[in-house]
Parts: structure tokens; sequence; C-alpha cells
DNA sequence: CGGTAGTTTGAACTACGTCAAGGGTCGTGG
DNA sequence: CCACGACCCTTGACGTAGTTCAAACTACCG
């Protein structure tokens, strides 16, 4: 129930989509750092404001330009957030993992989603309304502070990807995102840190404004250099201390 | 005491720097939105929490790395946001106008200061304590729910920015960041809506990861076309429109 | 075992970065 | 008020990293 692939060393746990354990979701609530510190009854309350949905991996969960009426936190699985460019390939801006919250953040009402909304794999997601939400901040003045505090760190974040996409060579930017995919998704395992995630050279180019040619270009160099080990939609880090000195080099 | 400059159309109120006036304090604190709908009472108390401070034009108002005490509230002038890139250029991540806010945001304690601030033209600004801010934020939950709300759109904007820097030309980001700067600064004047700051080569470059050359060559070309004036730290648009139908344009 | 989807590699082209030099504008000080 | 120096902007020539197009290869799935 755990295994999937033969070669491919990523393992990631069969879900069945629009199927969440309900013993879960309590788990998971307490899970999301913005709600941590309310009481069992408080959760409980809180809990029954959600509603499960199920996604295959592959499908979308809701499209920009959507009225944004929802907001989602992954139960299981993973998330991508991405934008489509107008003429260009699209944009991948986030790979999301369980215990993180996408969707309707901004609430002006009548506001439209931002990005679209993929399962990267088959995903497990507590549904909120906007409104609901909102009930919940009014009330427990510690949850939205928090919430605060997580929506601050995702614009930092985007702020940090604003610098490293900036001006950086392809090698740069493909190992700042190594990088940081593999402190969130990060597993040690015999052939390295691997990164647990269905991640295609198309993903990563995605991620990094470059092509998905350059990324495999890049990616077998750094394998060359024994950094890394890679396979068919999986990468792991052998070699961290020398992808991160990479980012540090002065380009002379 | 408006007036600066004999050929440049841009004019910006001279101001003291290390001095605001105090009439406006009141003034600013209403016009920030999520103070909007306080009441008189509440606010004069807010009002006693901030202290005033004065920036020359170029100066630094905070290093990033430096521990985050602050929150501030542009009462007057323009602030730029920037990271240093390790060996590269800096990266312009924000024009601030007065009515909006930077520093520390997400205050887990003993954070620090992830960008840089420099004041662009004088500055008066009103900061608050972090400590102090956060008991706002505690008495007030309206005020925190409107703030989230800022952040939020923060985050969204910063994120369309990613989307814009990731496989455009330069002309595609260049003409975005106009029409972004347009729309936050922009005032009509008879040379075309001004980009109402005084704006550099180099920052524009540092705004759209590309290099002071690129963006001089970029704005020679638009004034060609006739889309836009430009001078001496100044830009302004006639045609907004041509702009905005090239970043539709299909890169065939 | 065949098909689909992902990956790799090559070769040609080009937009952009880099280096360098020259010209305009401003404001400061004589 | 003029002149100098600093700063900003422009333009050219050149090299190159990275995109693009195209084809072959490989792993996985039914």
């Amino acid at each position: 129930m755990t295994n999937r692939r033969r070669k491919s060393p990523i393992q990631i746990d069969i879900i069945e989509p629009h199927l969440c354990d309900p013993a879960l979701r309590f788990k998971i609530l307490q899970m999301v750092p913005f709600f941590s510190k309310l009481s069992e009854q408080d959760l409980i309350a809180i809990n029954q404001l959600f509603y499960e949905k199920g996604f295959e991996g592959g499908e979308y969960i809701y499209f920009s330009e959507e009225p944004a009426q929802h907001l989602f936190i992954i139960a299981e699985g993973q998330v991508k957030l991405l934008r489509h460019a107008m003429g260009s390939k699209d944009v991948l801006l986030e790979l999301l993992v369980p215990g993180e919250f996408f969707g309707a953040l901004s609430n002006q009402d009548n506001s439209i989603y931002p990005d679209t909304a993929q399962a990267q794999t088959a995903v497990c997601a507590l549904a909120i309304n906007v409104q609901d939400f909102r009930k919940i901040l009014k009330t427990y003045s510690s949850v939205t502070i928090k919430f605060l505090d997580a929506v601050s760190d995702r614009l930092q974040s985007a702020h940090e990807t604003i610098r490293q996409l900036s001006g950086q060579s392809a090698e740069k930017k493909i190992s700042y995102m190594l990088l940081k995919l593999a402190k969130k998704l990060g597993q040690p395992q015999p052939v390295g840190l691997l990164i647990q995630a269905p991640l295609t050279r198309d993903d990563l180019a995605e991620m990094t404004a470059t092509t998905p040619e350059t990324a495999s270009r890049v990616v077998s160099q750094f394998q060359k250099e024994g950094w890394i080990s890679t396979g068919r939609q999986w990468i792991a880090i052998r070699d961290e201390t020398a992808l991160r000195s990479l980012l540090e080099q002065n380009s002379l």
C-alpha cells in the first residue's frame, strides 16, 4: 500500500481520491500552525466547518479567475500553485505539502483566485467556505495572528524567489530551487536526500524560469559532478554543501 | 515649496527629513487601510504608540539581517525595499508610497529584517515597536483581519512579479513594470501619465532583472514608438494600451 | 510488447550581458 | 552667473549563455 515503482526511489502513499481518512482530519487540523494552540473543544467546532475533498494526481482543484470561495488545507498529497503566462510557459509558484493552506486568503468579497491549483499527486484536502473562515478569524484572534504570520512567511519566501530568479545563471537558480525543495520535502535515502515528489524537468523549468532542456542539462551536469542523483521524475541530493557554495559564488 | 527642477516634470514636495508635520500624522493613520474603520478614540490611542522618523533621500532605513524591531508606515516620500544578491546586482522588490507599511511583519520574536529599506526620496515615516503593534492586533481584531488582507495582497503582487520575471523578454518585463508603477504612482501631466518618482535606469533594471543598458535600450525603443516619454530620472506613459497589448503578445 | 510520457543530446540562432566610450543634465562652489 | 564635476543616460561592438527545434533514447504502464 506504500510502494509504487520499481526503479524510482520515490514512495508516495496511495490514497483514495475523494476520500480522506476521517481519523486524519483532526490530526491534520492540529498540525496546522495557526490552529495548534486551540483547545480540543474549539478544534471540534472548527473541524465541523471543514469538509473533505479528494483529487486525483494531475486534477485541477481550481483555476485562476474563478470566484474565490474556499480556503484549502492539504491533508495528504501535494499541490502545485501556478499561473498561466500569456504567451509563454506556465509558472510554478509553490509546491505545497500536508499542513499547508492555499486558495482564498485575501477576502475582499467577490474576489477571484489569483492562481491555479493543481494536484501534483493524489490529494485529500480540507476545504472551508471563505465566510466560515472569516468567522473563525473573528472569533479566535490568536488564530488570525498566527495566520498572519504564516502569510507573512509566504511573502518573504516569494521575495526570496524573486531575488533568486533575478539575474542569476540557470545553474544557480536550479541549485537554489533544489535546496529549497529538499528542505521542504527532503527525506534521507540510500541515494541521498531524496526530494519526495514526482518532479519532472518541466516542473523544475517552470519553477526556475528556464526550459526543460536547460533544466535537464544542468541536472545532468550536477550529476556528473556527483552532487545529485537523478532519474525519471525524481532527484536526490548527495552533496548539499556543493550546491550551497555554488549559490554564494561570485560570477567573475 | 513644491517645485524643484526645471526640465524634469517630476514635482516632489520637499520635506524636512527628521520632521513630520504633526497635523499630518493623524491624517496618515486614518488613511492606512487597516486603521480606517477605527473610532477617533482608538486612533488617538494608537497614534501615541507611533513615533516619527525622518530620512533623507538615499538614506538607509534598515538593513537586512538586522534584528527586526519596528514596523513603519510611510507618511511622506517613497521607500524602496531591496535585497542584496550575493554575487550580483541588488534586486528592487517594491517601491512604497505614503500609507503603505514595511518592516517587521511576521513577528516570531527575535526575527530579522529579510530585506533592506532605503529612502528613495526624503521620507517621513511613522514607526512602531513590534511588541506595541502586536498589542494593537490583539486588541482590535478588525485591524488584524484588514492587515492580513493587506499582506495577502502583497503576496499576490509578489507572485505576479514572479510570473512576469519568468521567461519573458526584457521588453515585456519592463513594459509590465512601467504599467505597475504607473498604476501606483501615475499622475496625469501634459507629457503623459507621469510616474511620480525619481526613477533611474538602474532602478528599473533592478526591478526587472536586467541591466541598466538593456533598460535604457528598451526605454529608448518605446520612446521611438511614441509609447512613452522619458528623461533623466523620469518616465511618462503616453500609450498605455500599446504597452498592455505588448504583454499579451504571444512570442511566435 | 507496444505506446505514451519523460529525458537526453546536438546544432544553430539570438537576445541579452558585458565592456567601453561619449554626451547630457544637474547642482555646487567659486 | 558661469564652470566644473558628478551622476545619469545612450550607443556600439562583441561574446556567450540559454532558447529553440528536432530527433533519438529510456522508463513505465497497460
